[in-house]
DNA sequence: AGCCAGGTCTTCG
DNA sequence: CGAAGACATGGC
């Protein structure tokens, strides 16, 4: 067996379970005494040791992963800016959540995963995007056990939408296969690293499937735009409840969140989402 | 059993 | 414009 290569990271600003359950990535379980992650056709062990934490992964992956994981950024100051907007909640949810990083994830997955996440719960997220894996991924080797890259969009493109309304995507299958088919066609979504965020969403928002909730995900999670907002169901209870809103159009939302957080946006959403989950499963 | 999930599209005032 | 319904499926 080959050697692994290991990175070794504080963990105070490093929670790998916390970054991992807080809704950015599918792609990832419980293994042994941590975690498996998968991003396009690389794997990762991630688990906690003392005060580290730790992934092993193939020597040719390291700076893929510590990339992937966001280590270059400092979150000491980004937790320290939250604190000092006095804004209780935000608060609260960083002292909680303060290991989560937003990860540097393939854009072409976020966007295929994100547009199977809407209207629907994270389990079963996960599942479809499994199944999608195992049906036409090709396998990786990764520490004796085999696992299955994100598809290519040569195989995505030719499968029909019944393949994908099998696979549990529903309503949204329609979506997913027309994404692949305009991406084999020649649309290039890593041209979009360019453009400013507003430019980036009004492109995202233009494909089919894709709104401005799914758009502000990819933007974060894919394009690492910590400019955007991405207003779900859980920041529209956070909305109301915390912040005592009133607006109704999620967009408008976003943009008010936005002007109050500004370049620190999606990290602070992230905290938040983090932590209204976590008060009502423990209700 | 019934409501809900990291929403978007379409249609109708 | 903004509001209201339709949409698939399974988790809880």
């Amino acid at each position: 067996m080959k050697e692994l290569a290991k990175i070794v990271f504080n963990k105070e600003f490093f929670n790998i379970k916390d970054t991992l359950e807080c809704g950015q990535i599918f792609r990832f379980f419980k293994c042994d005494n941590g975690f498996v992650v998968i991003s396009r056709d690389k794997c990762a062990f991630c688990y906690e040791q003392d005060d580290s934490s730790i992934i092993e992964c193939k020597i040719e992956d390291k700076e893929y992963f510590y990339h992937f994981f966001d280590l270059d950024r400092d979150y000491f100051c980004i937790c320290n800016d939250a604190l000092k907007t006095g804004v209780k909640i935000l608060v609260d949810a960083v002292e909680k959540g303060k290991g989560i990083r937003i990860l540097n994830q393939d854009k072409t997955e976020t966007l295929f995963s994100f547009i199977v996440s809407q209207n629907n719960n994270i389990p079963r997220i996960k599942k479809i995007i499994k199944t999608l894996a195992i049906s036409l991924g090709e396998v990786i080797d990764f520490k004796g056990k085999k696992y299955h890259a994100f598809p290519t969009i040569d195989k995505l493109a030719v499968m029909g939408e019944k393949f994908y309304k099998e696979i549990g995507l529903g309503y949204r299958a329609e979506y997913i296969r027309r994404l692949a088919v305009s991406m084999k066609d020649g649309l290039d979504i890593e041209k979009f690293s360019t453009l400013k965020t507003s430019d980036l969403k009004k492109q995202l928002i233009n494909m089919y499937g894709v709104g401005p909730k799914v758009a502000d995900c990819v933007a974060l999670f894919g394009y690492h735009r910590s400019d955007s907002f991405p207003v779900d169901t859980w920041i529209e209870k956070v909305y109301r409840e915390d912040f005592n809103g009133t607006l109704n159009d999620r967009n408008k939302i976003s943009q008010w969140f936005c002007s109050q957080f500004g370049e620190n946006s999606g990290y602070y959403q992230q905290y938040l989402f983090f932590y209204k989950r976590l008060i009502e499963k423990s209700l």
